[in-house]
DNA sequence: ATTGGTCTTATTGTCGACAATTAAACTTTA
DNA sequence: TAAAGTTTAATTGTCGACAATAAGACCAAT
């Protein structure tokens, strides 16, 4: 089998304390619906079964909470974010903005190294692609690795830190929870391609555009599958 | 004396429990100075300082972290970001994408009267600033007054949240402790009104170009002092 | 004198219990 | 029957104590 290397999030370190632990647990059923959106979160419920004390569960919510994957009301408590459509369409536009920059500042800051690491990525993806006629490795893994490399290519730690923290667990969250397989994968694969191009070339205004276009192709397809779903 | 309304974050939701007050306290203590940049925290002497229990204060930590007003190491410790050139540049990448982003949405999906509003707020400020010989008022309260609403414009949660909930307290932070009343004033003003014409046309497109400008010039006038300084 | 290791001390992580607040159930009244 | 008020139960917020980890002090050996 192929080295999934990349499933998890590059900016996630090695849990060491218990609530860390949970903390990923919890991550990880949350994103994969195993713990249900817009589900409320009981305290005592769930400490009990993940077998810890309350303070260490709220230990872990609170990371929960700084990913943006639940909600907490004073005196009320916690609960999972639901997936909406606007949700997502708003997570886009923030990923059109924010991956747009990365990318450009990725031409100008990342190192050859890098660069041709990301370029030997390509090309093993295209391979794979290749081999498995493309879909769905390719959409699942081979997208996010894509993203996070450039994203990492920025060297701007706030860049990383919104994305890779914080915002990409909700964009994994919300493909795994609306099924989003679409048939974009040999199209996404060439626009990538194309992006690295300009990343290559140091051509960080048009690296910009690029991933904007690619970013926005996304979600306009995403748009048009809503408003065929309720024609 | 006048209505010194947006000082503060117009995310800030009112301190309920006595974590959210020692949240706030700390917050405008960090952002301040009065908690000492790259200082170490030490858990038992704040919460003795603030009259609390343990628990209670690593309640407040935990959403100071929320803010990236302070980074935890397991095992060792919490201590207070510390502001350096390279950290105030990488804010203003951020800025520069998402605000843009912001300014471009907020012309799309600001209602007619929030637009109006903006404009009054924009006069009120001019006024202000012909008395005054418009400095620093304007330097101070008047840009971050005009930034929050455009933000809020944009009607994104996620961008709202980002920006307003955790950005813009490192960005006071930075503006407090660097010491930035830059001469910039009037010809920022002059850069907001072109902004909210743009707005108020509806014109998304050029309202993001106007307002990637706008901070990428406030960026760029700290890059020259830098330079000064270091000549 | 410096390096290496051990030990001590202080700090953080975790726990269980109590207090405060909220939401729901029940009663009462119009 | 419906609406308002009261009571009850459950959940969250807060507390102090204990356990685990890490940094620093101290000592020993080369």
């Amino acid at each position: 089998m192929s080295t999934i290397m990349a499933l998890d999030n590059p900016t996630l370190q090695k849990a060491v304390t218990t609530a860390d632990k949970v903390f990923d647990a919890m991550l990880h059923a949350i994103v994969d619906g195993n713990i249900a959106a817009g589900s409320k979160i009981s305290e005592p419920e769930l400490a009990k079964q993940y077998e810890i004390s309350r303070s260490t569960l709220r230990e872990a919510l609170n990371r929960l909470e700084k990913c943006h994957l639940i909600e907490r009301k004073a005196n009320v408590g916690s609960r999972v974010v639901d997936c909406t459509i606007e949700g997502l369409l708003e997570i886009y536009v923030v990923r059109e903005a924010l991956e747009g920059m990365a990318c450009r500042e990725a031409a100008n800051n990342m190192s050859d190294e890098e660069i041709a690491e990301m370029q030997a990525m390509l090309a093993q993806h295209a391979n794979s692609q290749a081999l498995k006629d493309g879909i769905s490795y390719y959409q699942e893994e081979g997208d996010l690795d894509f993203h996070y490399k450039v994203i990492l290519g920025s060297h701007n730690q706030q860049l990383i830190n919104i994305l890779c923290g914080q915002l990409y667990h909700l964009v994994r969250m919300y493909r795994i929870q609306f099924g989003m397989h679409s048939p974009r994968a040999t199209r996404a694969f060439h626009e990538h391609s194309n992006i690295i191009q300009a990343i290559c070339d140091r051509d960080g205004e048009l690296a910009e555009i690029l991933m904007r276009r690619h970013i926005a192709a996304s979600r306009k397809n995403i748009e048009k599958k809503i408003a065929q779903q309720n024609k």
